[in-house]
DNA sequence: AACGGTATGGCACACAGTGCCATATAGCCA
DNA sequence: TGGCTATATGGCACTGTGTGCCATACCGTT
């Protein structure tokens, strides 16, 4: 998940890089260690030898650094839908720009990055600000989606609300089968595709089902 | 919304209870005056002339008194969902609760009460902390509202997913309807109302129909 | 080699939130 | 009525986050 943006020129650029890379994971490693209240920003600074008021010039606070890597996530994310080819149905492009990047991050890489990853969700799912910050970044990450969407299936903008339901559908549904997984403490990914497939046809049930009633009602 | 838990019985308990919605009222007032980063917890306690301590053993923080009527919003909203009969459909039971709750709260009171909603909802949502906060508290009222569907549909709690996928479901079209509804800056509840059944039959479509690529795909 | 833009460090400060202890007061019992 | 006890409150000191301001060091360029 490093590198993202590609290869820096300048010296200048490849120091703050560094420097940058450095914050995160010593962060990341005292807030798996310590947790995230008990860790104080103090600390970061001194593993990585930066004063503290340049910590603040790289992230805008605590929770910024803690959601790093999710952020990178949720940025190659949009990406991968991005490049999805045009053909695509919109939920079959949001799916598989999904597995994509997931089977990229957590299958490759060096190994035991599919643990990290998972004892992050962990930590970030049972600190409350951290929770209340991540979901805030779904959201937004929503709203870019539905304006993606939009845009490969030549909506005007605001005018059509479908792009918008799609996603928070996907988004639902994912993350009713993260929480299964996670709770399972199964590491397998065969089992998160298992489940998630599951969870789509149990949603289809929810939705159209005789579970809700044998129809949408009418309030 | 106000007298949530009845009438109180002491001379003690009915001073405190004084104090809790002078301190709510205070802070909201302020909040939609100047702002909530720019209103200090001094200010508030100032107006209700109470110590800064105090305001603490009342409050958690700044978040909780922002959110306090949210919060009592959505225990009603509970509560409303556990009354209803026990032979509606789940997704009936919980479109009949949030139409009660919502009708009483906005129509109801004094008038007004519905302009202050919307204007609470939009500081909130313009608001990032506060944003953050309020979405990890729907996240809370989706389990327990998952829980009491599992309860009165006489499932094992952690067996079955369909509760969770159901409650998520709702409350994605409802922040997809409300947020459409709010942009508008429409105000009369009919308008509400047709909003959030287009919003659910747009559901049925995006879930079940053409535009996702004539079927659920799998991956 | 000198210059200009930029990254950094070191304060000082405002504000949120917590622990501790002293004081005041409601509720209760003799 | 008078006193006792539990509880609510206030005051204070302290930690930690986040920001504004200015001086300094360094990279990149001419």
């Amino acid at each position: 998940m490093r590198d993202t943006a590609g290869t820096a020129t300048g010296l200048r650029e490849r120091k703050k890089e560094r420097t940058r890379e450095a914050l995160v994971d010593a962060a990341q490693e005292l807030f798996l260690r310590k947790g995230y209240d008990a860790t104080t920003i103090d600390e970061i600074v001194a593993a990585v030898e930066v004063s503290r008021r340049t910590f603040f010039r790289y992230f805008a606070g605590k929770e910024e650094v803690a959601l790093a890597r999710a952020m990178e996530f949720e940025a190659l994310f949009l990406d991968a839908l991005t490049t999805r080819p045009a053909d695509e149905a919109p939920l079959t492009a949001l799916r598989r720009a999904g597995t994509e990047v997931f089977a990229r991050v957590v299958d490759e890489e060096h190994d035991g990055a599919g643990q990290e990853f998972l004892r992050m969700r962990r930590m970030i799912e049972d600190t409350p600000v951290l929770l209340a910050a991540s979901l805030r970044n779904m959201i937004e990450l929503e709203r870019r989606m539905a304006a993606e969407i939009a845009r490969r299936e030549g909506l005007t903008p605001g005018a059509d609300r479908r792009p918008a339901l799609l996603v928070t559908l996907y988004h639902s549904v994912m993350r009713v089968a993260m929480d299964e997984w996670t709770e399972g403490g199964a590491l397998e990914a065969t089992g998160l595709v298992r489940i998630i497939e599951d969870a789509w046809d149990d949603m289809g049930v929810v939705l159209t089902g005789r579970w809700t009633a044998d129809e949408i009602p009418r309030a």
